[in-house]
RNA sequence: GGGCCUAUAGCUCAGCUCGGUUAGAGCGCUUCCCUGAUAAGGAAGAGGUCGAUGGUUCAAGUCCAUCUAGGCCCA
């Protein structure tokens, strides 16, 4: 017997009892003990940080990364799903710095280092509880409890292990980076950070002479012009570069001296009195040496110093076409003269000023230097022009001091060597959506670049390098390790900073003291060793165990982690392994508020997780994350589209249950362990099993293409048919208890629960134990512990499924033809003719539900016989006659068109072919090729749609008005009923009065009225003892009681 | 400046892979119908230059090119 189950329903107190239920059954360990021995499907879960409060964006991909481990456990797999933290970062140490109200490294080594990251440490767990209580209240089932932190000793000594591995390589490397720095924190900056502090500044923008002296222009006196923005940074020029396929001319100024430029960009930078004397493009420039514009620092003579080199950055939109190049101070610079063997030239010191040796400009912060620079330019006739020049330029967000672009020594990762691999890795690489697999994650991988490990900071795992004074360098693979080569028992200690620096070591080359390197490593490459440091491979987890969970056959995170978290584990795992972490990634679009703005405490349109989950119900916006619009792209999100989805599906859904629960349990009904056969149940019943197993094959099709979208677009569609066709048509038969209803609707709801389990885990486990579990013998005790349900091919009955749509769009044109009418639905019409294809073939119980559904005694065919009442329009089918005939399609289209319909439609069905004239000849249509429509002449109400039509007969009989004031009848005494408070299944006692044909309908039909209201007597004459309940009236003159029998 | 994504009704979104002549759904609005599960359901109506331009084609919301706007990522 089914549990009671009320049509009204609180779904976030019903997700309560749920949470309490799971906690009490240990539902989620019992669902991956349950597969112990099953094949493993493996899932790796991106990391979040918890030094911040987490966002309703959390709860979207942790749907996402929910959805598919569940339905994968259903479909027999063993799913182990292991959260994470991300403990360290800049952002974390930032964070605490705002709150300690430093500015700069310096505090931070005054405050002491220890204590420092002692409180980054707090700030990492201080909201891990927030994010578990989200977590848990979404249903998200991942193992918090067994929790991996890449703060942890186990997981910092596999990154070392892994370091270890890439440095054998050869491809751990120390180099120059350039990168924004602030000279006055001593600090650089994030790219996050750099985002915060641009700033619109004026800045002096010089053109300066830089005399040829080689190269095909050496003999002409000319000069290569070049503009800049940091007059500051042409002490340490040394090289200019050119876009090798851009035009460059030899232009005579007004002046009468000759200068090299851009062809484009002639006017603006030498006036319009400029005339060109030779063009050569930039690739002619190559090689061109030029006099350095300052010697007031040494420039060592090497690689092509002082020459013209090519370069694809170089852009014609401002300036000259001719980019001075400082690699110590900008990126690019810095890239081209690596490339080509450039010295790197850094008279600037980390405080921002000048070194005190250099010429003119020693001791001056950089910014301030320009001034004299360029009135010594000037005095030394290379000042071509100096004009001001209004750009954003970065700032520091802390301190408004301007950035530096600055090089400092930093450790990379030579990833530009293994190219190649990633791409192939990235080849054999599912995404969804496909576009970003060659777009912006495969374009990223054709320009990497090499990966800047290091980070001169604090709060992160310290890079295990120890180096000696001459140099050597030892990689360490473990504390272990560290603990063997020091002599020291530093196996159990913290591995931070500043303890790993207390540390020193015997260098196994020479016997020097070896210390560590300062720096620590990007968080990134914390994360993306997760795949084994989770698990402390090596120094822990076996090989065996390993390999047995990599790669993960799927991850799922938004979209901007595709150069964050999807990069690098796709990376270390191919430095690492020789292999990518991962085969499937689900890249999601990001959240935004309902206008399409972004989430931001600022704008104070920010939907906090948890009260919109006790608001809505979890399900609910587990339903809108998953179903509604495209994961991929960015959503609105507000409580009116989730109040939708409760309003549309949740809601829709829970009460064909309750309505199954009710009759049901009326009728002492409950499952039979040998159900009637599908086969001998009437075509209503037949149709949904067929619909059914539809069902479970499109949502089990989709889940498996990762497509929730898909899946919840085909799960709406079957209860909006299951509720508002199925239900509403077979409502009778419920009354009565029907066994073949009963089963087919508990078949289906059976099915539907198993199917929805994974997006909405609460309200199937709800129906789960109210309708399953009680009921079936030995059913699991939870849905989350069930199998998925079984798809049947021979159940799946296409021809019914048709019929049944047709039946379908007939109700919806009857349904229009009654609107237009002006006769009420109520009122019984005497005969509907229906014109449609194969109409003679469609079963006669599905004909009855469209008699029953628009309220005619009869149907009938609307035969070629009754040729006076109809007649017949041909329209094209244009996607059949396209096909054949090509440009000629509109010719004959048009012919159909003017063809005598009526003998077009008498040659089809007689020989199946027919003959129309096009431009004077005859050619051959096919029935498919055309659309044939009948529809009634005169008297009728009709509808049609592309081929189908259906036309009422409104003459009403005297017995048809009777029949209809009957019904009305009904109709008030169940109005009566309802707001009398009685049950559905309470009998009654009816007193009625009536007058002339209102009163002969009731007696003609008094015995149908009594059945449809459950009355147990039904009298005429209002009993006048009976002052209470008071009489009902309504304005036909029906005046009548009604007491509970 | 580069790459990618998005643009369809007042609002939220399908449809585009695979081109077919009346472009759909839901919400909201107007009128009506139906109702012994429903917070429901149904019909009609108002509401669309399918971002713009050009091209391919017998036929373009759909394919191609260019452009515009917004978003994301990167410079």
């Amino acid at each position: 017997m089914y549990r009671e189950v009320p049509p009204q329903v609180d779904l976030p107190a019903l997700e309560h009892d749920v949470l309490a239920l799971w906690q009490e059954q240990d539902t989620f360990h019992r669902s991956l003990e349950q597969r112990a021995d099953a094949p493993l499907w493996v899932f790796y879960e991106g990391p979040p940080t918890a030094n911040g409060t987490p966002g309703t964006h959390h709860i979207e991909a942790r749907v996402f990364k929910d959805v598919f481990p569940r339905y994968r456990t259903m479909k027999g797999f063993q799913v182990p799903r292991k959260a994470g933290w991300d403990c360290h970062g800049l952002p974390v140490e930032i964070a605490v710095e705002k709150e300690l109200g430093f500015s700069g490294k310096q505090d931070i080594e005054t405050f002491g280092v220890a204590e420092f990251n002692a409180k980054c440490r707090e700030s990492v767990l201080r909201h891990v509880d927030e994010f578990e209580q989200m977590t848990e209240r979404m249903g998200y089932w991942v193992d918090t409890d067994r929790a991996y932190w890449t703060m942890d000793p186990g997981y910092v000594d596999s990154l070392w292990w892994a370091l270890k591995q890439i440095h054998g390589k050869g491809l751990l490397v120390q180099d120059h980076r350039v990168a924004p720095y602030c000279p006055r924190c001593g600090t650089g900056l994030s790219d996050h950070e750099l985002a915060q502090g641009y700033e619109t500044v004026v800045d002096p923008s010089v053109y300066v002479r830089l005399p040829v002296t080689g190269g095909p222009l050496a003999d002409r006196d000319a000069s290569l012009l070049v503009w800049t923005t940091t007059p500051w940074t042409l002490v340490s020029n040394t090289a200019v570069a050119v876009h090798p396929d851009v035009d460059y001319v030899l232009a005579r100024t007004s002046d009468g001296e000759l200068l090299v430029v851009a062809e484009p960009l002639l006017a603006s930078a030498l006036g319009d009195a400029a005339t060109v004397v030779s063009r050569l493009s930039g690739a002619d420039l190559v090689g061109t040496s030029y006099q350095a514009p300052f010697d007031l620092t040494p420039i060592p003579d090497d690689g092509p110093i002082h020459t013209v080199l090519p370069a694809d950055y170089v852009t014609v939109t401002d300036g000259t076409g001719l980019v001075h190049l400082a690699p110590a101070f900008g990126p690019d610079d810095l890239a081209v003269g690596r490339a080509n063997g450039l010295p790197v030239v850094n008279p600037v010191l980390a405080n921002g000023h000048f070194g005190p040796d250099v010429g003119l400009v020693g001791g001056v912060f950089f910014k301030k230097a320009d001034e004299s620079l360029v009135a010594d330019l000037d005095d030394r006739g290379l000042l071509f022009a100096h004009l001001p020049y209004e750009h954003t330029y970065p700032h520091c967000w802390r301190c408004h001091t301007p950035l530096m672009y600055y090089a400092q020594p930093s450790w990379y990762i030579r990833t530009t060597a293994i190219k190649d691999q990633l791409i192939a890795q990235n080849e054999a690489t599912t995404w969804h959506p496909e576009s970003i697999k060659h777009g912006r994650y495969g374009d990223w991988l054709e320009n990497n670049i090499d990966w800047a490990l290091s980070r001169s900071r604090y709060w992160g795992t310290p890079l295990p390098i120890w180096r000696c004074p001459s140099d050597h360098l030892t990689v360490v693979g473990s504390r272990a390790e560290l603990a063997e080569l020091a002599g020291e028992p530093v196996h159990d200690m913290d591995p931070h900073r500043p303890f790993v620096d207390e540390v020193s070591l015997p260098c196994p080359d020479c016997g020097e003291t070896a210390h560590r390197v300062p720096e620590v490593i990007d968080g990134w490459f914390d994360s993306g060793c997760m795949p084994f440091a989770q698990w402390g491979y090596p120094h822990i987890q076996t090989e065996e165990d390993f390999r047995a969970q990599y790669p993960a056959d799927y991850i799922c995170e938004a979209i901007d982690q595709t150069r964050g978290w999807f990069y690098t584990l796709m990376t270390v795992g191919t430095l690492v392994f020789d292999q990518s972490s991962y085969r499937t990634v689900l890249c999601l679009g990001h959240i935004l508020d309902k206008d399409g703005r972004k989430m931001s405490k600022h704008l104070g349109n920010v939907l906090a997780p948890m009260p919109l989950m006790e608001q809505h119900g979890a399900d609910a916006v587990r339903w809108f994350m998953l179903a509604s619009g495209s994961p991929w792209s960015a959503r609105r999100v507000s409580h009116e589209s989730i109040q939708e989805v409760v309003r549309k599906t949740l809601l829709t859904y829970w009460n064909t249950v309750s309505f199954q629960a009710l009759y049901a349990r009326l009728a002492g009904w409950t499952p039979s362990p040998t159900p009637l056969a599908v086969a001998d149940r009437p075509a209503m019943d037949r149709w949904l099993s067929s619909r059914t197993h539809q069902l479970i094959r499109s949502v089990d099709d989709a889940l498996d293409g990762y497509d929730a979208a898909g899946a919840g677009a085909q799960i709406s569609t079957f209860v909006d048919e299951l509720s508002n066709w199925y239900v509403r048509r077979s409502r009778r038969r419920f009354w009565d208890g029907d066994d073949s209803a009963l089963t087919t609707l508990h078949e289906a709801l059976t099915a539907l629960t198993l199917v929805m389990a994974p997006l909405t885990p609460f309200i199937t486990e709800r129906v789960w134990q109210d309708l399953v579990r009680p009921t079936a013998e030995g059913a699991p005790d939870s849905v989350h512990l069930a199998d998925w349900p079984t798809y049947d091919q021979t159940q799946v009955d296409a021809a019914l499924t048709d019929q049944m749509s047709q039946v379908k769009r007939l109700v919806e044109l009857g349904r229009a033809a009654r609107a237009t009418s002006g006769v009420k639905t109520r009122q019984p019409l005497g005969r509907a003719l229906v014109s449609a294809p194969n109409w003679d073939r469609v079963d006669p119980t599905l004909a009855a539900e469209l008699s029953a559904e628009l309220n005619v005694l009869q149907i009938e065919p609307l035969g070629a016989a009754e040729d006076e009442l109809v007649s017949v329009t041909a329209k094209a089918n244009y996607r059949a006659l396209g096909k054949r005939f090509g440009k000629q399609t509109p010719a004959v289209a048009a012919a159909v068109a003017s063809a005598d319909p009526h003998a077009l439609q008498a040659a089809l069905s007689l020989t199946g072919r027919a003959e129309v004239v096009v431009d004077g000849d005859p050619v051959i249509i096919e029935p498919d090729e055309v659309v044939l429509t009948e529809t009634p002449r005169e008297g009728w109400a009709v509808h049609h749609d592309a081929g189908e039509s259906i036309a009422l007969d409104l003459t009403l009989t005297p017995h048809l008005r009777r029949l209809g004031l009957a019904r009305d009848v009904v109709r008030q005494v169940q109005e009566a009923r309802k707001t009398s408070g009685f049950d559905v299944s309470d009998r009654i006692e009816v007193h009625w009065s009536a007058l002339d044909e209102l009163r002969e309908a009731i007696v003609e039909h008094s015995d149908v009225i009594a059945a449809e209201v459950l009355a147990t007597t039904f009298t005429e004459g209002l009993d006048a003892d009976q002052t209470s309940p008071a009489p009902f009236h309504d304005d036909s003159g029906l005046v009548f009681t009604l007491a509970r029998a």
